[in-house]
DNA sequence: GTCTATAAACTGATAGAC
DNA sequence: GTCTATCAGTTTATAGAC
């Protein structure tokens, strides 16, 4: 791997971390600078205008996702890959911070265009990853056919993100968790 | 009905309208006073701060919550009642705004603390309905017990968020509604 | 109650020295 | 690549005339 720019790097981790915090309108430049012991300017000089800064923001994240989403075993159970998926939540929840793609699409009508688009691409990649593993489930007589794959994959990627957003508020991991049973318990075939 | 400031409400209408679509940090003073055709200056002489004019706005929501709810024939259906609470968010999508609770969800830790506190006792009070609901439900053998009914509505509420979020990031109610059918039928004594 | 005018702080962004 | 200095625009908020 080529070193890809360290300071981008931080940067990029900074202005995510109070994205995931705080939304898109709570991190400035200032902010940014401040923690990673940088000065405005040289903020400017990395990512020239907050919108670059922020599609950069996405566009990591979608890569890193789908990263860690494609080092899951496609031939494994379906249900333990399920469960790898909401473990990516439960990790960012366990940071106090929320999905990536939760805060944004809160002030979704407010956010630049370019933003926007990577937001979209990235839920659209999650719901992907998550209809094809369900598909599977489906097949293997795991989970039970209830409309399509997509259509169980997008109640399923909601409630993780409404189970989060209101875990966060409460400052209670559990209600996460009591999400995330109710949705998987939804898509098994019944135990009998 | 006394005559309550109708300026007041003006105000808290369009800075409302502006919450629901671009989160807090997205409406100004100049914002608002732009709406309402009036100048800055006035609308703090109606709320002399921003953390003034977001708990009353807040406030406002809660009341107007509960009075839908209390209005809700408690002898009904629970099935139908449920379905009333759904209306209620359905309404807010069309306009293409989301729950005041869930976007300000969203960037929570930023919230001044006496709008924090408001959103918190919002989002309690719609818990407690859905909760005593659901427990009639089950007593009437409507609904499946399954954990505490307290839980069974945490799970709701949360499902309906993320539904409602992801349905306006994708401008497709379609979504939301796919999200209430699931919450309605996991809740539901299997047909047979 | 509404207005003009103004303040002080902060926003994203640029120029240019080192 | 990082810095200082600066800009124009916006933010919340206040003083005081009408």
């Amino acid at each position: 791997m080529i070193a890809t720019n360290e300071t981008r790097e931080r940067i990029l981790d900074e202005a995510q971390n109070l994205v995931q915090t705080l939304g898109y309108d709570g991190f400035s430049f200032a902010d940014v600078a401040g923690r990673v012991g940088l000065r405005k300017a040289s903020i400017h000089h990395h990512f020239p205008t907050k919108v670059d800064l922020g599609v950069h923001l996405v566009a990591r994240f979608r890569r890193d996702c789908s990263g860690r989403l494609a080092a899951v075993d496609p031939e494994g159970d379906p249900r333990a890959r399920l469960d790898r998926f909401v473990g990516l939540f439960r990790e960012t929840l366990a940071l106090g911070r929320m999905c990536l793609c939760g805060v944004l699409s809160s002030g979704f009508a407010g956010l630049p265009d370019p933003v926007r688009s990577e937001v979209l691409a990235a839920l659209g990649e999650m719901e992907t990853w998550l209809a094809r593993t369900i598909a599977d489930g489906r097949d293997r007589g795991l989970f039970r056919a209830s409309g399509s794959p997509q259509r169980q994959a997008r109640v399923f990627l909601g409630g993780l993100e409404g189970g989060m957003l209101l875990a966060r508020v409460h400052g209670d991991p559990e209600r996460f968790e009591e999400a995330a049973r109710a949705l998987l318990d939804a898509l098994l075939v019944p135990p009998r």
